[in-house]
RNA sequence: GGCGACGUGGCCAAGUGGUAAGGCGAGGGUCUGCAAAACCCUUAUUCGCCGGUUCGAAUCCGGCCGUCGCCUCCA
């Protein structure tokens, strides 16, 4: 099994992946508070998280992943009050966009989505197990987290909390606070809104419980990568591993791994700026999910990307490239010939591929060794395809778009993409093929008037004819 | 104030000690009846600036300049 590094925020190092289990990784990955529809600031980091996942996937490991739906949450609770909802009434369609929103960008489905409405009880056994041990207490109707009982509070953010800037004013629900830093775990019930009963009576759990309680619950006390955006870090994954390494006495994660941010043309994504962009946006303005998705993972994931539609534009003459080289191949006919070419290029890039995902998932280079191998295909196709060629290659580039899941067109097909201008009678293949031919017997006929006629007909349905050596090729556009 | 990241060709972006991947763009070429498309070739003696360590530095160290993030809402 391949080593695989990877970078720890936990001691900021990088380090070779040694599951708990050997051949098992358990992966717990922060998922989205399901208030809104996600926007592709969030898109990135689950994006990164599917890539780590197929990337161990391909390195032969199972994995187990569980990824949280915050689906209690004060901005659910204040939005499903103003709708005059229940919070699970106002939560149903966000849940379902979500998933289709990862649909569309081709992630795959883990093994658990835990709605922490769902696990309560889970998040008060941990809280009372803080209780008995001290690391917690009552006050009011609420409980806290005592951080000045946890020693090694900090050790993940490394921030020293006499050296951080004191909030202004404690919040009006957290009076009776022995600390402003403690952090809430349950909060007493407020009118009118949504409440469980628990020993301390009625309330409902504070945000970072929800993470502890619930990847115990699917992936033990301790398990093995730990994922989510950099702005979590500090506070809640420091809380989290504050929660459940105080109540367990043994470590939460072994990994952890955070995703930078993204701004948008060169902006911190905002509410007021309008440029929170969502899928459905970005396809509104006619955007294939497929050429989004291939700006995602063409960055390192703990780069800083400055998504822009310029980028996705150019996305998507990159990834034209592939096809290109993909449609040559197939309307090549195979020949008798050396293959050593072509095994060069194969095993370089097999090797070059390998290296740069088990390098800290450096998805940049994993790109580049993919172009590196089209060019050197199309060198091949050029001098000649030996045979066995078409099959050896679409192995390689299937095996590596097990990770990657952009380099196969037709695995996206219903992508929006150039949609929005085709006609919706347009042109059957039959039909397409019927007009290239008769093209090609008017040029034979040396009758060019009429064959670029045809041309000019094809290209108003969206078909480019190409007049290559030995025959002409269409496909749309 | 504390902690941290980044600055590589026109644009984007890999590369963390051994002599600059890749994509887009641009220029040239091949093919073509002409096009288009495609493919091929070319495009950084140099990696923000200054010093240092080293046989050797984009890579390590120090300083400076610039950009950005986090410090309890936030992927």
């Amino acid at each position: 099994m391949e080593a695989v590094k990877f970078y720890n925020s936990l001691g900021r190092r990088l380090e070779t992946l040694e599951p708990l289990e050997p051949g098992h990784v358990r992966l717990y990955t922060c998922g989205p508070t399901v208030y809104d529809r996600v926007h592709i600031g969030n898109l990135r980091t689950f994006v990164f998280e599917d890539v780590l996942r197929r990337t161990l996937g391909f390195f032969g490991y199972r994995v187990t992943q569980a990824m949280n739906l915050t689906d209690v949450e004060d901005k659910i609770i204040a939005a499903a009050l103003e709708a005059g909802v229940d919070i699970g009434a106002f939560t149903a369609p966000h849940v379902s966009s979500f998933f289709e929103d990862l649909a569309a960008l081709r992630i795959e489905r883990v093994e658990h989505y835990p709605r922490a409405t769902g696990h309560i009880d889970e998040m008060i056994a941990m809280v009372e197990q803080l209780l008995e041990e001290g690391y917690a207490y009552r006050a009011g109707d609420s409980v806290f987290f005592r951080i000045a009982a946890d020693e090694d509070y900090g050790k993940l953010s490394g921030i020293d909390l006499d050296q951080v800037r004191r909030g202004e004013r404690v919040q009006s629900d957290e009076y009776g606070k022995e600390d402003a830093r403690d952090f809430v775990l349950w909060k007493g019930a407020k009118e009118g809104e949504p409440q469980w009963a628990s020993p301390w009576g009625p309330g409902r759990p504070g945000w970072h419980i929800e993470c502890s309680a619930m990847s115990q619950r699917y992936l033990g006390k301790t398990f093995d990568i730990h994922c989510g955006g950099v702005d979590n870090l500090f506070p809640h994954h420091e809380n989290e591993i504050a929660q459940s390494e105080s109540a367990n006495g043994s470590p939460l994660a072994r990994y952890w791994l955070h995703s930078e941010h993204l701004t948008v043309e060169g902006d911190k994504m905002s509410k007021s700026l309008g440029n929170c962009y969502t899928l459905a946006d970005l396809e509104t303005r006619g955007l294939a999910a497929r050429s989004v998705r291939y700006l995602l993972i063409s960055v390192h994931y703990r780069q800083q990307l400055d998504f822009t539609f310029a980028k996705v534009a150019e996305a998507d003459r990159a990834l034209k490239r592939v096809d290109d080289m993909r449609f040559r191949l197939a309307h090549q006919t195979e020949q008798a010939g050396d293959k050593a070419p072509l095994e060069e290029a194969a095993t370089g890039f097999e090797g070059a591929f390998v290296a740069a995902l088990a390098d800290d998932l450096n998805t940049s280079a994993a790109l580049g060794a993919v172009f590196r191998f089209v060019h050197d295909v199309n060198g091949v196709i050029d001098r000649g395809l030996p045979f066995g060629a078409r099959e050896r290659v679409e192995g390689l580039l299937q095996r590596a778009d097990q990770v990657l899941a952009v380099l196969d067109a037709s695995a996206w097909n219903g992508d929006s993409g150039a949609a929005p201008d085709e006609e919706p009678g347009g042109l059957s293949d039959a039909e397409i093929e019927r007009l290239v031919q008769s093209r090609s017997a008017a040029r034979a006929a040396r009758d060019f008037a009429a064959a670029d006629r045809i041309r000019d007909q094809l290209a108003a349905a969206g078909v480019v004819v190409e007049d290559a050596p030995g025959g002409s090729r269409w496909k749309r556009s």
